[in-house]
DNA sequence: GTGGTCTAGACCACC
DNA sequence: GTGGTCTAGACCACG
């Protein structure tokens, strides 16, 4: 599981990482018990500081996404129950929508916004 | 036309001002040659500082969305040409892949996409 | 003798307004001893404050390029000498140099900067 | 790299900044991924408000000429797109053309222009 | 009156 | 340490 890092965006890095390891649980590409890369490890590959990565895993942790188990690592945490899911739902819903009026100029077919969804 | 401020949010005041401005723009609640509070009225109105509301001013004039004319205050654009609203559009799909990816959930249908963008 | 002001100019309308007279004598388009607008038709023909024509004639005045004679109007004085003539050129060639610089990426090769000088 | 400010000139110091960065990079005399002087080094090297090179960042990192990297300082960005290279010399040749007719002096030959641009 | 610029000094988030 | 935001209050140019 590798993940990236653009130090050109002005989404902080911990929010990066956070959003990455979001996203491959959630797809399946960690599975649940797996175990991610220490602290010490990440940080050096992804050339950030060991503080960015340690506040990542708490903070998924604290989303039961993750769990710690001490002096073996980090590990992905079981499934959630369906009311997160719908949570999350929810949230996007409403981020899109807001993106819609944010921009000026709503020139976007709904067919252009499935396209971007089935491309993913 | 009135804006509101949330000071509790964790988002900067300049930013929820430039948001709704924005979108009152492109809502047509507020509409071309239309002329803003000036800085020093809606700063007491919303009784935050002077600067903060000229930095809103001049970050939306830096987007097209309005203009000043000297000594007679700051008013709304005219409609960018079609270059322009291309890159909007540009933006905004590429916007709305990520948060597509960057979500967890993908169980959100195209319908509901929809649904969003037309209640709006 | 037609002017026009873009209000939605940085530039101030003083300004856009004694860059066009200077112009239009330059070019010959406004003739030594001619007559101006005055003051206040002007003002009312640009929708403009007459303070400002009132500015700009004073500033043309004190460049020797045109002149009031009390009571009668403003007229264009009588050609300059070409020390001043050498002096513009001089601030015109400083100017373009600043452009080329400022612009980041200069892909403008010569023969692009001579179709501009042309078309005019 | 260093920078100078005219606190006589009637240039505003922010902008005087602007300009010096943004040709610098032009010229290549700033690389990408260089680092900048942090905020506040630079305002007590030029004895001037942190806010104001603050204001300068912001500006250029808007202009997609810098970007910031939170915690770690301001840096230039990498070159841009082609398409944005186009609009960048779209305007100079606009604002070229401006001046040519807003000057006076007819009295430059395409010979001179062409010297200006070289020596540069 | 309008907005534009600058200073001084505060507090916050991020690394 | 870094930049980001906000306030308070000053002075200037423009209309």
């Amino acid at each position: 599981m590798e993940f990236r890092i653009e130090s050109s965006s002005r989404v902080p890095i911990y929010r990066q990482l956070v959003g990455q390891i979001r996203e491959a649980v959630a797809r399946g590409r960690l599975k649940p018990d797996e175990r991610l890369p220490s602290v010490r490890d990440l940080s050096r590959q992804l050339v950030i500081n060991p503080n960015t990565v340690a506040r990542v895993y708490t903070e998924l942790e604290r989303e039961g996404i993750l769990n710690t188990r001490q002096g073996l690592g980090v590990f992905v945490a079981q499934p959630k129950s369906d009311l997160t899911k719908r949570a999350r739902k929810d949230r996007l819903v409403c981020r899109v929508g807001g993106l819609l009026t944010e921009t000026v100029a709503p020139a976007v077919t709904p067919g252009e916004l499935l396209a971007v969804n089935s491309e993913r």
